[in-house]
DNA sequence: ATGAAAGCGCTAACAC
DNA sequence: GTGTTAGCGCTTTCAT
């Protein structure tokens, strides 16, 4: 009874292989690794002992000792059920797979304390670069892994209290030119539904539509403004608000495409021939039942420059930090 | 001119911060552990110390001297991209933040060689358990893995050459409802589009999709199935040319959610009244222009049941392999 | 309560 | 070509 039922056995390691085949620990080492001058005998000796005893390299032993990369990068945001974030998490693992990197994806639920805690656990596993979309809070906490050469880039939000690359939207662009689009179909009652201020996306939009109506005359009504829109069923809610009171808006512009879809349930549900437009695309927003205009860009390229230049940098490229713009563009959908 | 411009400055280790500190190594190594019976003047003296180097600990370097779990656990999807993948990686992320451990996660891009050495990636980092949409191709190289004692969970597909925890949908009892539907409806020629026989989802689809035309005494017509739909412009593709035969079918059938959405845009261009279901929910399927019922079911108690049992494998749970299956329903959705 | 020494699995540096 | 030794950064074991 020497294995008796629930042993768990070691795993093999290259001293197993070695006394298995007969030869020593470095010839192992030798043969996993493929280095040249080693004997055919050697090798086939090597690799039979491997496979019997099911071998496999310890990977995190292995860049210990020898310093080299990790062939991992960390990848930060909020949260990966989102499209947008699983877009760029796509993008991210195809890029990585060019450099035979596995991506460790964690999610900050938007809170910054679980940011600062993820982005620790990510450098304690010696990740070889981080991509992160940042919460609004203070980053100086990672300048010590900057100084010692872990490349960090931003996206879409940059980061406060750090220099370091970052990867932006033309989010005020966008917003000017989609309440401008409203103001050419001869809106002149507005409502922008938005998130939150505190978020730099929001802002910057908010930002963006006030010079749209200030270039056209029109004045910035605050009463017209829904804030805290965190999801469909509150842009629901705010659209079904504004359209009952004495004075409505004839038009709704929505910060982002959750805000959209949900502006968008209520006007159809109402079939209110409000004008609408959102910032960001979405999947079917060519299929909805009314016409809608978006703000829409091309989210994997600019995941892509995100993900490119942060192995750029772990390729050594140490020149000074970027900052990358991406352009949006007015896509109008009419009734299907 | 000590430190010159492009210095890469070692990382600080806990020897520096006991140099530091004035302590020895073990000393620092019970702070950052916060083991007991420590003077309070050791303890702020070597914090201080590792705060002012930057000190970040090796977890690499502490898993592999004291074995213990990696708090690391590897997904493998086709792609993350794909929403019922994302959802996945969400609810796979959430649960495994319960257990203070990160996700690395990758996409197999449903290729067999590729998967492989994903997975072999993923053990040589160590994970302490693996949670897998197989692709169709022989998991028996994970064998010596398993054997070793790092637990496996197969989700949405079995594996092959391989026994192990596998959580399934009700493919077959899904498709049965969905076509039964469609007949209930007064249907009697009914299309069924699918991607590929090879995927085990959609085999087990077809046979529930020929039960219940069996049921309905229908017989099955090989010549309104439609194979190797593998995208929603394939889906109208195929719709099209089954309506524009001397013998259309009234009926059809999308065996998932993709090719349901490519189906739905070609009968709406064409203002077909054609009965359409499909497997798979999606996100604004209520929104959409024309009638359409959905084999629907819970995604994220889906996931969340193969994440936790995967977690009580690595808790230590040694019991025999588990088959979990999970129910769907039909969903009507009128039009809007 | 603190520290010295050994060693996790592997690779670098140097023999032979 | 192959083997021996030391050591990556940390934790364990065992002194004191």
């Amino acid at each position: 009874m020497t294995h008796a039922h629930g042993d768990r056995l070691r795993r093999p390691t290259m001293v197993d292989v070695a006394q298995r085949a007969g030869v020593s620990l470095k010839t192992v080492s030798r043969v996993i690794n493929k280095s040249p001058h080693v004997q055919q005998d050697l090798i086939d000796r090597v690799l039979e002992s491997a496979a019997a005893l099911g071998f496999r390299r310890n990977h995190n032993a292995s860049t210990l000792r020898s310093g080299l990369p990790t062939a991992t990068i960390g990848l930060l945001i909020e949260e990966i059920a989102n499209p947008f974030y699983s877009t760029i998490a796509d993008v991210a693992a195809e890029v990585a797979r060019h450099h035979e990197t596995l991506l460790i994806t964690a999610s900050s639920e938007e809170d910054p304390a679980r940011e600062q805690q993820l982005l620790r656990d990510l450098c304690a596993r010696r990740v070889d670069g981080l991509l992160v979309v940042p919460t609004g809070a203070d980053h100086a906490f990672l300048r010590p892994e900057v100084e010692l050469g872990v490349p960090v880039v931003f996206l879409d939000r940059p980061a406060t209290g750090l220099l370091a690359d970052t990867v932006l939207l033309d989010n005020r662009g966008g917003a000017r030119d989609g309440v401008a689009g409203l103001v050419a179909a001869g809106h002149r009652r507005i409502a922008v539904l938005l998130d939150s201020l505190s978020v730099y996306t929001m802002h910057e939009r908010v930002l963006g539509a006030q010079e749209a109506l200030a270039a056209a005359g029109l004045a910035w009504d605050p009463s017209l403004v829904r804030q805290d829109v965190r999801d469909p069923a509150a842009a629901g809610r705010a659209v079904a608000e504004l359209l009952d009171r004495a004075d409505p808006p004839t038009a709704f512009f929505a910060l982002n495409n959750r805000i959209t879809v949900g502006a968008l349930q209520e006007l159809w549900r109402r079939r209110s021939d409000a004008g609408l437009a959102g910032f960001d695309d979405f999947e079917l927003s060519h299929l909805m039942p009314r016409p809608l205009t978006v703000v829409a860009y091309d989210l994997r390229a600019y995941a892509r420059t995100a993900a490119e230049l942060l192995f750029g940098r772990i390729g050594g490229d140490h020149s000074a930090p970027r900052t990358v713009i991406l352009p949006t563009r007015l896509v109008q959908h009419p009734s299907p």
